[in-house]
DNA sequence: AACAACGAAACA
DNA sequence: TGTTTCGTTGTT
């Protein structure tokens, strides 16, 4: 149970401060707002204040009031202070704080700390001051400014810095006030060894007695040793402990959890010492206590160091001893059992297969393609132009509709639409690479990749070979050439028809051989990618496979047949 | 739990 | 409006 600690004030002796307050300026002692009949609206038109009892002591004490806030007053003011035109706001805080020290959540603005006025400008919360040309991130008082009673502990000069420059005894001048602190910062303080009297003494002497060694010793150990350090310890558990009861208020004992554990430790010790021992009995050698003779079959030399045999022989007999012994059983096991993964592994093998072959098919049809459209180009430069459909074509055009680009975005006249965005295409495109360490590979095909090797950057192109406006141009078209291109009904069928404007005036098939030989590539590449893949997937099963049952796979693990009837039953649906 | 960071209240 | 410093929150 607590006991109500923390400072007491006001008339009414209650320790709550999180009202408005008063302090008098005689015996400087606080008062709640309400205890003593002052409003905090009150208050602000006071100057000087004293509580009832000091009035009634000295009766001459008077309160005092302020003037009316005025313009006047606060010139009065100024002229009070002789500094005040060069005032900085260091000094002006500092008169602030030295004029009357406020009490607060965090201040007790009794202690040393709440009546330093000036920061000490050294601390990590001086030099995070904008003042002291800090970022103003932590944004706290100066350490040495945090009250040392209600100030959080963590705020507050860290204990190495004031025990190495004794800057100040935390909580003396409280001590001697018969304060206490709060019930918040009160279990931060129990952190600390709080010792009274004769507790230090134990504590020092508990320390002299040799806390340096915390390892177990023997119960005989422990009854020999001066019964002082036992003292010492238990005090110290003991407080230990109680705290702990008090907080968890755990069920265990603590006392019967601390014993059987130092059995167990000695137990251990003991088992471990007679095992030495029985080795010793061998009468080998002794390495670092242990005593080793080879484990080679039927040796009985000493093994070498760092080592369980006396020479390699050793070693590889008894290797080849347990293959002998082990791997007939194992394969015999092997056999007994169906393997799930062999299985699997055998239906995986399938579908790749068949996807392999779906994507033989795809590259053979591609090819076609491919060699079709050939003939279809070639076909097609035979055409002859046909001027008079050239003059019909220009005049329906509509002059006003306007498309954007889609490299460029700028606004072009769709007649023109396809031959601007195709050499805008090109002019960005052949501005960057786009390649790999190594050439490209494929047997039997034909016109894939660029494959431009570029010195430079030590890669070859990987674009499309006719997609490449880096490494390769249009060719120029001649002033007779047709355009060609195939002409379609209901965009897929095919008219046998062809387009017969001259190449060069025709906008609306512009590079159509280029774009198509694309289209064809891009597949042939696609189902290229698909069968190596696929030849990638048929690697990896078969190097598992065949590593399935391996030498060493069987004699490092084996299959244990835990039930029965689950194996019967996988057996019969499996075969 | 300690700490850094930061919003915001309080104040001049 | 600027400064100081508190409480809260997120991170280590």
């Amino acid at each position: 149970m607590k006991t109500p600690r923390g400072p007491v004030y006001c008339v009414c002796r209650k320790s709550d401060i999180n009202c408005f307050m008063i302090g008098c300026d005689s015996c400087t002692e606080w008062f709640h707002g309400n205890c003593v009949g002052v409003s905090e609206k009150a208050a602000k038109s006071i100057r000087v204040w004293f509580c009832p009892s000091c009035r009634d002591k000295d009766p001459s004490l008077e309160i005092k009031y302020r003037l009316k806030k005025t313009k006047e007053e606060k010139e009065t003011e100024t002229e009070d202070q002789p500094d005040g035109d060069g005032s900085s706001t260091q000094t002006k805080m500092d008169r602030r704080r030295g004029s009357q020290i406020k009490r607060s959540a965090r201040m007790c603005g009794e202690c040393d700390a709440c009546l330093r006025t000036e920061d000490c400008a050294l601390c990590d919360f001086c030099k995070d001051m904008k003042k002291f040309g800090g970022p103003n991130k932590i944004r706290q008082k100066c350490r040495m400014r945090q009250c040392e009673v209600r100030a959080r502990k963590m705020l507050r000069v860290k204990e190495e810095e004031m025990s190495r420059s004794g800057i100040r005894g935390r909580g003396l001048s409280r001590k001697g006030a018969g304060l206490q602190t709060e019930d918040e910062d009160d279990d931060d303080d129990d952190d600390e060894v709080a010792f009274s009297g004769s507790e230090l003494e134990l504590y020092e002497q508990y320390k002299a007695a040799g806390y340096q060694d915390l390892v177990w010793h023997s119960e005989e150990e422990d009854a020999q040793s001066d019964s002082l350090r036992k003292k010492a310890v238990k005090v110290k558990h003991v407080k230990r402990r109680e705290k702990k009861t008090e907080k968890k208020k755990s069920v265990s004992a603590p006392k019967a959890e601390v014993k059987p554990r130092r059995h167990k430790a000695k137990q251990r010790h003991k088992e471990r010492l007679r095992h030495s021992e029985r080795a010793g009995e061998g009468g080998a050698k002794e390495v670092g206590g242990a005593l080793r003779q080879c484990q080679g079959p039927g040796c009985v030399q000493l093994t070498r160091t760092n080592s369980k045999y006396c020479s390699e022989e050793c070693g590889m007999k008894l290797a080849a001893n347990r293959i002998y012994e082990i791997l007939p059983q194992r394969i015999q096991q092997w056999q007994q059992s169906p393997c799930v993964a062999e299985e699997m592994g055998r239906r995986q093998l399938e579908r790749i297969r068949k996807e392999q072959q779906a994507a033989r098919l795809r590259l053979t049809l591609m090819e076609k393609r491919f060699h079709e459209l050939e003939g279809i180009i070639a076909n097609a430069k035979q055409q002859q132009v046909h001027h008079h459909e050239e003059v019909t074509e220009g005049e329906g055009d509509d002059t006003d509709l306007q498309v954007f680009c889609v490299s460029c975005s700028h606004p072009v006249n769709p007649k023109v639409a396809l031959r601007h965005m195709e050499r805008c295409y090109a002019k960005y495109e052949s501005q960057t690479s786009f390649g790999s360490m190594y050439p490209t590979r494929i047997e039997g095909a034909t016109r894939l990749f660029c494959d431009v090797y570029n010195p430079q950057s030590k890669t070859y192109c990987k674009r499309l070979q006719v997609l490449c406006p880096e490494h390769s141009r249009d060719p120029k078209v001649p002033a007779d050439e047709v355009c060609g291109c195939p002409l379609v009904k209901d965009v897929f069928e095919p008219t046998g028809e062809f387009c017969r404007l001259s190449k060069r005036k025709c906008n609306k098939h512009y590079s159509w051989e280029k774009l198509r030989r694309a289209e064809v590539d891009l597949e042939r590449v696609r189902v290229w990618y698909k069968l190596d893949e696929l030849f990638e997937q048929e690697r990896n099963l078969r190097t598992a496979m065949t590593n399935r049952a391996g030498l060493l796979a069987l004699m490092l693990h084996q299959t244990i047949q835990h039930d029965p009837i689950t194996t019967d039953l996988r057996s019969a649906k499996d075969r």
